[in-house]
DNA sequence: AATCTTAGTTTATTCAATAGACAAACTAAG
DNA sequence: CTTAGTTTGTCTATTGAATAAACTAAGATT
């Protein structure tokens, strides 16, 4: 049985939700406003209201501002409802955060990790959560989920099945945490993670179609097309960092040559600066205080960036095209090669109205990500249940 | 005000459009069949039913077979209930057919030109389409629509904003067939218009994320993700034919350099064969009386374009790649190192599942598919009218 | 012939959105 | 202060869709 069948309930689904998420944008909100702006009749958004104050994912606050007549009733969304736990499993570095269902971060645990094997990872995360958990303030529905961004191939069915810079091949992680936890648990690729977490809450809102490129140690990309996360039949999609962009360049570590990332990662820099310093951080550092030739080096690096971000435009004819992860760091250095690239590459027609962004989120793309995709997720939940 | 309100209407506009097409793809079928296949209730396809009965948009035979009881009446999607036409207007020929709502071709005329400006062009359209029209039999809708493919970068207006090979710029095309014939029409890049095809009628049916390449003169590429067209910002999506695989590599005529079709379209190997022939039909005559020289320049394209589908894999992570337009006359020699160059080049995990094909519908998948863009078009306006 | 099965229709019911009347609470004008 | 008009929100009746269940139709099975 196909399940494409439409009926009232889908209908009223769809419609609480779309009230919700109007409270949750436009919030401070009258009902009267929900009506005028969704177009549905005053009494249907009443209802619709009164419902989601019972299940308080959203409450009054007193009277608002007359505008000639009996004061609106203030809607606002109830963002403590509930809170999201985000992760990031960097390749030397643990990140969790506890959210609000708006995305904000109350809380913040950062841990250095210097080996990688999955039992120890797992155990770090597991005690990083738990005592989030600890810390959490009381609240109707509690954890809603956590969600992890991790450095490699994730299927859809939350697998870590590759994650060369963790040293991780067909991890069960999705499994191990709903296990422990008793939550929904989503695992997504750090580099979508970061595309939704841009989309959401940094420099990618209102648009619709957003390349998210996450240049950190590899190169991934985050690919967000009418407004939702395109993952490709499997949940691959994105590894851009393997795009051939020199038909017989250097060799890669994935037994390709000439991959994108091979030329303008974070892992490639380091590689070219050779003697000169063995951390970004230093490379910055220098660059900072004038040093010419690490400064030719990061233009290099833009360069490098710009030929990739001309096939995606030519590719994804996006509205936004997003430079995210740690090579945002040198903005500074590699924006302007990265235009100047794409001035001279591009096709004329793609570059119009095509915006260049660097991560707003900075090191925070990925938790709030997944964090959000936990809460897109419960509320999708919630509004299930009539 | 926001559009995106659900009431009654939608359910019964999106339920009567699922009984349709189920009818389309499954006939024969009984109300009893739809009702069981769709989850919706007998009487509820019954109604729907009748109502696509007045329409015309299906009709009754006589009864099936039994299956233990009352003997079902079998429904029929009435293809007939008007015509499509399609048209595809290539660097040196206009091909126009006529198809029924089933993208069945009824009539079928091609023109050969050897001179492109907008105004011969639009005449032999226009008469080509007159004279299909004079001999199409009567119907209950007439014509419902008329697509065209365009091989260059076309907006959502149906304005051709460039098309190289034709020297066209700015063509109001889309306005200019409106205001003759009065009926919808809808203008696509080629590409996009073949990708559809395909998925339509072709090599890619029951596959959710297709990247067609249509590799002509140049090479584009379209891009169905979850069942749809995939636009882009303006439409100009798809032109990874201007991806660059060879950083410093060949002068293309966009002004930038390396790009893939500079190295796999039939541009270029026209320009590899150099005096030993002026067209790919004497190339593909000569690898068929086993000129080697010839055999080993189509081994290379083959493995310029195996480096492109590489990207295309590893970005989209597709169910499918299909290659399609003139090149795929030549699968008998370049299929072989396309398969190559992707199993040394692609990440493992993306070649999985991953089914590489050629065109299943030749020469005809830019017309099939502007002509299925009409019917489409033309299905969802009628289910509107209630 | 009697009974069971399946197909499709008819009638009554359910449920969500809507229309419109209404009450509450305010502004503005005299 | 009074009165008229406006805006917000609720209440009641109506509409229109899917659905449930009874029913008719027409076959198969025993």
């Amino acid at each position: 049985m196909v399940t494409m069948t439409w009926n009232q309930q889908i209908v009223k689904k769809n419609n609480k939700a779309l009230v919700l998420q109007l409270i949750m944008e436009k919030e401070p909100i009258s009902r009267a406003d929900i009506a005028q702006v969704s177009g549905l009749h005053k009494a249907t958004v009443s209802s619709l209201v009164n419902e989601l104050l019972e299940e308080e994912l959203i409450f009054e606050s007193g009277p608002g501002e007359s505008s000639g007549g009996r004061r609106p009733v203030i809607l606002h969304f109830n963002k403590v409802a509930g809170y999201a736990i985000g992760i990031d499993i960097g390749v030397n570095y643990v990140l969790c955060v506890l959210t609000d269902l708006k995305g904000n971060i109350l809380i913040e645990k950062n841990q250095l990790v210097n080996r990688t094997p999955y039992p120890t990872i797992l155990s770090t995360v597991q005690n990083m959560v738990q005592s989030l958990i600890k810390e959490m303030p009381a609240s109707r529905y509690g954890v809603v989920g956590i969600g992890v961004g991790v450095p490699g191939i994730v299927n859809k069915e939350g697998s870590v099945l590759l994650a060369p810079n963790l040293g991780w091949t067909n991890i069960q992680l999705k499994m191990d945490l709903e296990k422990q936890f008793k939550v929904p648990v989503i695992i997504e690729n750090e580099a979508n993670a970061g595309a939704f977490g841009e989309q959401q809450f940094g420099a990618g809102q209102d648009h619709q179609n957003i390349i998210y490129i996450s240049a950190g140690i590899g190169i991934g990309v985050g690919i967000i097309l009418n407004k939702e996360l395109y993952q490709g039949k499997n949940g691959f999609s994105g590894e851009m960092g393997h795009m051939i962009i020199d038909l017989d360049g250097k060799p890669c570590s994935c037994g390709s040559r000439g991959c994108w990332e091979a030329y303008a990662s974070e892992h490639a820099l380091l590689a070219m600066a050779g003697e000169d310093a063995d951390t970004l951080e230093s490379l910055i550092h220098l660059a900072e205080n004038g040093d010419e030739a690490v400064k030719s080096l990061f233009k290099k690096i833009g360069a490098y960036l710009g030929y990739g971000i001309n096939n995606i435009i030519n590719t994804f004819n996006p509205d936004q095209v997003i430079v995210g992860n740690r090579l945002a760091l040198t903005k500074e250095w590699i924006e302007e090669p990265i235009r100047t690239t794409i001035k001279n590459r591009t096709l004329t027609h793609h570059q119009h109205d095509m915006k260049l962004n660097f991560s707003g989120l900075g090191k925070y793309s990925t938790v709030l990500g997944v964090s959000a995709f936990v809460v897109e997720n419960f509320i999708k939940e919630e509004s299930n249940v009539l």
